[in-house]
DNA sequence: TAGATTGTTAATCGATTAACAATC
DNA sequence: TAGATTGTTAATCGATTAACAATC
């Protein structure tokens, strides 16, 4: 019997799905229904339900979903009820910035380690933390069995950091260098460009 | 007769050509083909011909597409051969991070002015930038003519000051507050928030 | 009960791919 | 010419929407 194949076009809504419900939890509201969420997110109500559909059945009829509850089941679909831990490679400008970020923790994300190949760099410390080598990178990673990366190091470069992330055990980077990354079959990159955003927008004015 | 609409999912991969095409011509290379890109960005070569093939007859059976031509026409498309002016509301640590970012100009994006909100930071300089108070947001967008704005302040901020920058005359958001933001129509937004991108990845691990 | 909303089916709509004539 | 590659058409594939029975 085949498993059922979710669409990951699905699977990205998840995520935006998860924050409205986080926000509908600390606003202290119990209930809602496709149509409130819908017009929340700019999403068709059908859609959220087609969405919710694949994964089981959350809702009741003629009430709409425990926001409580729908959370925790999405939760546990992204297998964010975990804390994943994260090496951020690049610490410039913006990895600084992500590395004092407070929003990763509460949505499933610890970042555990740094790294950066500028020498005058390494041995200064973010919060509790100390920006390595990129020597002791695949040290680093196999030993804590970590699978997630946040790449912000210079574009040219970016591609061989991934290179390295993945020959250490790495199976998701999120890069912010603008270049598309290539990696291999299993492996799952995410790519952030403000650039490519912008001009999608330019076009229409 | 009707206009031709463009998807917006065809929109949405051009700024992503485009990028491949400004690492080709960098590297020098002059000429390529659907294939060769395609194997660049994991699309499809027939993709790459579809979507160009939306806005016009860019290459040559035979030889492909001229790096150079082809990218002026994409920046054309886009509208990015020229300058847009940026707004930044928000500077902290991210905000900060952005106003240093060299990769905005030469892809058609300058920020020109920088709001926040806290009185200790109105006029603090990053770089030859004053930070000025939200009070004068309407103004400086109004006399300058300034469609485009990135809004990097806390989520529980960000819908106030988005409608802030509509009333203004704001046209194009780039938001960085985990929430989705609502406009009305004629207006666009994009969201970026890594946390999204990041629970889309785990899903798979 | 009456009203509301889910989960699901079928219909519609849209995007991607395969294939190939045209032609450089 | 022979080989390569485009632009486009038609076929396929996939996603969204509309509608509604089920039921809370």
């Amino acid at each position: 019997m085949p498993i059922k194949q979710i669409p990951d076009i699905v699977v990205g809504r998840l995520p935006v799905y998860l924050r409205a419900l986080s926000y509908l939890a600390a606003e202290g509201i119990q209930t809602t229904s496709s149509h409130e969420l819908g017009k929340r997110l700019g999403i068709s109500a059908a859609q959220i339900r087609k969405d919710l559909s694949q994964f089981g059945e959350f809702g009741k009829q003629g009430t709409g979903y425990n926001v409580g509850y729908l959370r925790e089941q999405i939760r546990r679909i992204l297998k964010v009820e975990r804390e994943w831990h994260v090496i951020l490679v690049g610490v410039g400008d913006l990895g600084r910035a992500l590395a004092h970020y407070g929003g990763f923790v509460d949505r499933g994300f610890r970042i555990v380690a740094l790294f950066d190949s500028d020498p005058a760099k390494i041995g200064q410390r973010i919060g509790d933390l100390e920006i390595m080598s990129m020597d002791r990178l695949a040290e680093v990673v196999r030993e804590r069995g970590i699978q997630v990366a946040m790449v912000a190091v210079p574009a040219a470069h970016a591609q061989k950091v991934a290179e390295d992330c993945m020959a250490a055990g790495i199976k998701a980077i999120l890069n912010y260098a603008p270049i598309t990354l290539q990696v291999p079959e299993g492996a799952f990159v995410q790519h952030i460009d403000p650039v490519t955003h912008l001009q999608r927008m330019t076009y229409y004015l």
